[in-house]
RNA sequence: GCCGGGGUGGUGAAAUGGUAUACACGAGAGACUUAAAAUCUCUUAUCCGCAAGGAUGUGUGGGUUCGAGUCCCACCCUCGGCACCA
């Protein structure tokens, strides 16, 4: 009976007193292999099955490369600033540096239970100023590089809590805490230019990732080739109103324009006798949150401006809406109207009784009606003067050449995604290294005096501005340029800012003089393997490569993409539920391994099902990896040396062993790490019977080590072995000693399968084929019947078609 | 609505176009035991049949093929992501 606990106590402590895991950062001699997870909050909960599906067989994957002869460096730490820890002080009135710090003392004990090869001599903690310190030197490297900006952006606002709101805390355009209704306030704030980047971040050459999250990220960035339009205003207004457009072809069709709520040329155009409405649905849209503005088949609403603009390419007069249906994060935060080319501008355009006016016809002769819904496809221009019968794409490009050579438009290539706003009126972040100087204006902290400490002694109760501000010790500084008096910047940043650098600083965590060791970082950047969840596909996998690119192109490194390939694990579900503290179904990993032992348990999350897919978590399920480990430890650890001629099929074991190892690195390789344990498995069921010999048990216990580590130690060392098994190697198989003697070869007739004969490997076709139709069932079949065709795979099967 | 996964026994799931359901859970029967647990052995897709054997069967309907879970077309369901994106 294999007793878990003392085994796995033994080896964890053996592991950390000989430093095996320690990282040899500078040996050369051994191909580096950076395999990495991404870090975990830490939670004041305990370490989830989630964790665990993550990190156990993430980690059962170095241990694999380990063997495989590769120096691999295997680092972890705590994304440890963020919300939660200030939520629970503001709740409790305990401070997050005590709350976090506890917690991650507790979380490493609970990671270490785990039996990970973690380098804990290597841990980052984002809220450590030794950490923070160098995300503030990142952001002046972009501030520097004129990639941070600031400006006026709304945030959710609770005007009961007087605090800014998470989107997350926002619950159907109410309060989570207070359940008042949400509004908008616009506060100056500080941006990254990842939009910068779009083109650059659109192209994945090299990277080894998932179909889905390039295909995600691509939509995400969302790039669209266009045009943008200019429709001069009437009445002596100077600005003119600018609107994107990807469908330049139906300009003729044009029968009015819309202005985002939040668009400043409101305020330009807005006539007299319309301000009051205007500026009605503008305080309504701020009520608005951008879920329900972007619910789907929502009615759409709207108010006239009074105002009137020229379309530019035939002189229209065509009134101006204010819409919340336009958006003014996309584009130009303005749109031509076409009704009769587009499904939302169809149904205002019916519901306010605007013209519809059809502009293009599809290819042919066919006709179409736009009296019931729009036509959105390409086609044939109509009603459009010179263009009538160019074809959109032609009529696209020939419309915006003239657009252009009038100055009234141009091509554009726009996109989705936005600059990143990093600014947070929070207080448990890393302060932003700015100073405002009345003299000479903002002023980049000098580097010698980071990191800009976060004080201690802080009120974090919501008081309507960032908790800093009311820090005079924090706030009131000198101009580092001129001396004079001066304030900090009372914003902190962005968590995702910590996370998107925290794997350049691992091998040189620690360092006190820079954010990291431009050797040690070449070296070991970038990473080999990273695994982590999907959810993570558009944010934090683009804000890294964002910043590694920055870092390239500033000349801080030289490779600009962070992680080589990329693996997503699956959801652990219960019952085929998500589990969620909600549904209160939510299996803690404590009890399990205190009955079967972490590597039971870790085996079982492996099998489950593919690592990419996931699984479903089932008590009862356990028991056949616990008694499969039991039954493995039987086998390997018996005290009877049995000799190979005692092996009642010698041969046939041998075979067996060069199957079973082919097996489990195909699955192993593949993380379906389901596919191994199942081929590990039927060895055992089948070795059981057979008998083993030592030379076998060795290569058994060196190809099951990455998957339960514990148990493959103690059996390693029981059988003689020194040191420890994962300085071994992983066992190869010899493709020489899988090839059977005989085979089953299936016999078909018309497509139905009829019997199976045995023969001899390498046998002719022709002897084949005549024992096929030898065989007492098939025979049946065959009698009285023409044979037309015999097909014939070799080693597989024989069809006769009659 | 768009994009991307997925749909196979009672359950989790295997299966380079070539014998569907490996492996495991559960269930049933038996061995050991005073008894139970544990362990071991056998059975376990459905239907007909005492059996030998036969028929049906991978969400639905078509197609390609000697042969389809796998490829093609249409549809249904489900999970995830995005969503008034001009």
């Amino acid at each position: 009976m294999y007793e878990a606990s003392p085994v796995e106590k033994k080896w964890q402590k053996r592991w950390a007193d000989k430093g095996l895991y320690t990282a040899a950062l500078h040996d050369e001699k051994r191909p580096k292999y950076y395999n990495l997870v991404m870090f975990p909050y830490p939670s004041g909960d305990r370490l989830h099955v989630g964790h665990w599906y993550n990190y156990a067989p993430a980690d059962s994957w170095g241990r694999y490369m380990r063997m495989r002869g590769y120096n691999v460096f295997e680092p972890i730490g705590f994304d440890s600033f963020g919300l939660p820890a200030e939520n629970y002080a503001i709740k409790t009135g305990v401070h997050p540096v005590q709350s976090i710090a506890a917690n991650c003392a507790r979380m490493e004990q609970q990671l270490s239970a785990i039996g990970t090869m973690y380098d804990w001599s290597k841990k980052v903690v984002t809220s450590d100023p030794e950490y923070y310190a160098w995300t503030q030197w990142v952001f002046l490297q972009l501030y520097k590089k004129g990639l941070a900006y600031r400006k006026r952006a709304p945030v959710n606002w609770c005007p009961s809590c007087n605090t800014v709101l998470a989107n997350e805390q926002v619950v159907d355009g109410r309060c989570e805490r207070c359940k008042s209704e949400v509004t908008k306030r616009d506060l100056t704030q500080w941006f990254f230019k990842i939009r910068d980047y779009a083109e650059r971040l659109l192209n994945f050459e090299g990277l080894v990732w998932p179909e889905k999250t390039m295909l995600m990220q691509k939509h995400w960035i969302g790039r669209s080739e266009g045009s943008v339009v200019n429709f001069m205003i009437e009445g002596g207004v100077k600005e003119m109103i600018t609107v994107y457009t990807t469908r330049v072809d139906t300009l003729y069709g044009c029968t009015y324009v819309v202005l985002a709520p939040e668009n400043p040329l409101v305020e330009k155009v807005v006539s007299a006798e319309q301000r009051e409405a205007v500026q009605a649905y503008q305080e309504l849209s701020k009520k608005e949150t951008d879920i329900n503005r972007s619910a789907e088949g929502r009615e759409k609403s709207g108010v006239f401006t009074g105002a009137y603009a020229r379309n530019p390419i035939n002189g229209d007069r065509v009134p101006v809406w204010v819409a919340d249906y336009v958006l003014m994060t996309y584009g130009t935060g303005a749109v031509m109207a076409v009704p009769a080319h587009d499904e939302r501008d169809f149904a205002f355009a019916k519901k306010y009784e605007l013209p519809i006016i059809q502009v293009v016809k599809p290819a042919g002769s066919e006709k179409v009606s736009v009296k019931e819904m729009a036509f959105t496809n390409d086609g044939v221009l109509m009603n459009s003067e010179e263009f009538d019968g160019v074809e959109s794409v032609v009529a696209r490009r020939k419309i915006t050449e003239i657009l252009k050579h009038e100055e009234a438009g141009d091509f554009r290539v726009n996109y989705k995604l936005r600059d990143w706003l990093v600014s947070r009126q929070r207080y448990w972040g890393a302060p932003i290294p700015i100073i405002y100087c009345k003299d000479c204006g903002d002023v980049p902290v000098p580097d010698e005096q980071l990191p800009v400490l976060l004080p201690q002694n802080v009120d974090f109760i919501p008081r309507g501005v960032s908790p800093l501000a009311l820090v005079p010790e924090f706030m009131q500084t000198s101009c580092p340029r001129c001396g004079g008096k001066a304030e900090r910047e009372s914003d902190t940043m962005d968590t995702f800012v910590d996370s998107s650098w925290y794997f350049l600083r691992y091998p040189s965590a620690r360092m006190k003089d820079g954010p990291f060791d431009r050797e040690l970082t070449s070296h070991w950047m970038p990473v080999d393997m990273y695994i982590g969840g999907p959810e993570h596909a558009c944010m934090h996998l683009l804000y890294a490569r964002f910043i590694t690119m920055v870092l390239h192109d500033i000349g801080h490194i030289d490779f600009d993409e962070p992680f080589t390939r990329l693996v997503h694990q699956g959801l652990v579900t219960k019952d085929g539920a998500k589990m969620s503290k909600s549904k209160g179904n939510v299996v803690s990993p404590d009890e399990f391994i205190e009955r079967y032992g972490s590597d039971v348990f870790r085996m079982y999350l492996m099998f489950m099902g593919p690592f990419e897919a996931g699984g479903d978590w089932s008590d009862q399920g356990i028991t056949g990896a616990a008694r499969f480990a039991d039954r493995f430890w039987t086998l390997m650890s018996s005290r009877k040396q049995t000799q190979p001629e005692e092996v009642s099929d010698f041969r046939g074991l041998q075979r067996n062993v060069h199957r079973t190892v082919k097996k489990v690195r195909e699955g192993i390789e593949a993380f379906t790490f389901n596919t191994a344990i199942a081929a590990l498995m039927e060895f055992v069921n089948e070795a059981m019977k057979t008998g083993i010999d030592l030379e076998h048990r060795k290569i058994m216990v060196r190809l099951i080590a990455p998957l339960a580590p514990h148990l493959a130690e103690e059996i390693w060392e029981f059988l003689g072995g020194k040191s420890t098994i994962f300085d071994e190697s992983f066992p190869e198989f010899d493709p020489a000693m899988l090839i059977e003697e005989s085979v089953e070869i299936a016999i078909q007739v018309n497509g139905k399968l009829r019997g199976t004969i045995v023969v001899e490997v390498g046998a002719e076709k022709d002897t084949v084929l005549a024992a096929a139709r030898a065989e007492e069932h098939v025979a049946k079949y065959l009698e009285g019947a023409t044979v037309k065709k015999e097909i014939y795979v070799p080693g597989k099967l024989v069809s006769f078609v009659v």
